[in-house]
DNA sequence: CGGCTAGCTGTTATCGCTAACATGATTTAT
DNA sequence: ATAAATCATGTTAGCGATAACAGCTAGCCG
């Protein structure tokens, strides 16, 4: 690297096209109200130097770092990945920076860990992509007078939020098997501590109750494993069980896998659904009936929300948005045996 | 947000310790070399305003930022994921910044926009997790002076790089097939412009000549339905296939719902190798033989890597970790028809 | 034709910090 | 005891930008 010349300031790019350097700032600026001609010279020489504005600079005197962060649990689950992507692409195409710093989000000193880390920075807004309620808190605690978005929390509907209607998503899921016929219906459940996990409960016992059925829950986590496992135990014939509903596709295949080892054949004598639509979901033997959440969009809403409340307009302060049935083979109406 | 007092700087911090400015800074920075007293003196006013340093300021008069980009495609595979948020844990652990920019691979307008983003806050280094060549040489283009480390190429021995080693996990998986007793060993390849897909062709490839087999490529991409499409369609007869290695899970999970279909059976008939491990993978019916990648130590490595570069130690420049083979139950000896 | 208003551009101060040098109080050497 | 060296701290300048205000032309009015 010889003679590896300084980046150009402003006062180089002034020198050049023979203004004020605060001339060039208003063309970097985008000023309206000067003359065209002299806009012109002061962009050929920003072009000729390869002028890049030092952002540090900027942000010492208007103390606006242009950065926002985003907290989020270290999970690689599809889902939060896609959202993350998109939260920062809204973020860069409206101008801004966006860092993530992933954290434990089972672990508080992890959570203040993470967003220490983001204060230092001088993020001007943060987006929470963790599904636990004890991140949010946290957030909102230590970071007064930044605005904080939360992603898929209900829990406390005055916050700024954007969620996903995991209520709604079960209960169509259940409903679903309810309209079939079916009427001794389980749930298998996500882990508590979940905001994801307890709207699906009570979106499928809601579901349960309207029809006058009884919900017969019992406690999952998000794994195979347990999904495996439980579809090992399970006694579906005391009472006649004709029907499951699992939190997620992967607790669904744990299921399927152990009811193909077991012999119970799905759809014909057990009716499946799950949640989230991963992409190899539809290749599941049978094909499996879930319900498919638009993370993309739920990503950039949320960024948009937490830019508008940046600059000052506060707009709609909960948006929610409502995931999609996706029927397929693994659900039928109960044979009568 | 009532008298939102301004953030204390570093005289506020002097004033109260009754020193100078210069002092609270040297403490800041951990100068050897003052009165033990004094020190606690400072930290004790740092602590009552809760002071922090502002990094904009320090940033202008060092010309650091203290922050280095990641680079990473906009999959939400869950390999790149895990490799993305280890690289983050390792920077802010070294007490760096790291920010993400997604970009699209195939598109090198995507590129160069996402470099120039991560440009503009003026990066100290860079790591590359995108499995395309171009992205690397752009961004070694276009930011010239600045560190970058790539994960997963092969293709430039002499750049700094961290990879997994792919062709050596091929070879591991075309051997094991090749002890079973099999000789007619197809490959289902990954998309052509993919470093990995190149390097588990070329291990496959020269396994398969060591022991004089004839390699027998078919292209694919990553997806679950190319897998099965090409799984319907796949003459298995003639000549006498009695094995296939695909070039990861998905594939496998495509061509294992087609054979499925067909009646083939897995692994009486053919015997599967997949590449991956995804969490699935072990409850696919059967459980699939596949070759995992420690992407955490990946993660890991590539950060230190660039870090230790970024200060100026040239640490060894080219690392490389062997990813395992997971034996299970998709592969047996061909069975004598 | 003097003065007032607009329309552009220039000047100066400032953000919060570190670098480089300056200073005063001790200690050490001669 | 006095000059030199050492230690701990203080002073000044400047990083590269924007903000706030000041100044200079023109053009229009009465």
């Amino acid at each position: 690297m010889p003679g590896n010349a300084k980046q150009p300031n402003i006062y180089d790019v002034a020198k050049l096209a023979e203004v004020s350097h605060q001339t060039v700032s208003r063309v970097i600026n985008n000023y309206q109200g000067m003359k065209p001609e002299t806009r012109e010279r002061v962009e050929q020489a920003m072009e000729t130097l390869g002028y890049r504005p030092n952002l540090a600079a900027r942000a010492l005197v208007t103390s606006k770092s242009n950065i926002v962060g985003i907290l989020a649990s270290d999970t690689d689950f599809t889902g939060p990945a896609t959202v993350v992507h998109k939260l920062e692409k809204t973020a860069r195409k409206a101008g801004f920076f966006a860092i993530t710093a992933s954290i434990d989000p089972e672990s508080s000193e992890s959570i203040i860990e993470g967003i220490d880390y983001l204060r230092k920075l001088g993020i001007e807004g943060l987006v929470v992509v963790t599904p636990q309620t004890t991140a949010v808190d946290i957030a909102r605690d230590r970071l007064r007078g930044v605005p904080v978005v939360t992603i898929d929390s209900m829990y406390r509907m005055d916050e700024q939020a954007v969620s996903m209607d995991n209520f709604a998503g079960a209960t169509a899921a259940t409903n679903h098997l309810i309209e079939l016929g079916h009427s001794q219906i389980i749930h298998i459940s996500g882990p508590k501590l979940w905001f994801e996990s307890n709207a699906r409960i009570s979106g499928y016992s809601s579901a349960m109750l309207s029809a006058s059925l009884v919900p017969n829950i019992i406690d999952g986590d998000w794994s195979i494993d347990t999904g495996y496992r439980i579809g090992m135990q399970l006694n579906i014939d005391q009472p006649l069980t004709t029907a499951i509903f699992a939190a997620n596709d992967y607790l669904a295949m744990g299921l399927l896998h152990a009811f193909r080892l077991r012999g119970i054949s799905v759809p014909e004598r057990i009716s499946l659904v799950g949640f989230d639509d991963l992409p190899e979901t539809p290749y599941f033997s049978p094909p499996l009936t879930t319900v498919r959440q638009d993370f993309e969009t739920l990503g950039t809403r949320a960024m948009s929300l937490l830019l508008a409340t940046i600059s000052g307009n506060r707009l709609l302060s909960h948006d929610r948005l409502i995931p999609d049935l996706i029927v397929r083979d693994s659900t039928a109406p109960p044979s009568i045996y």
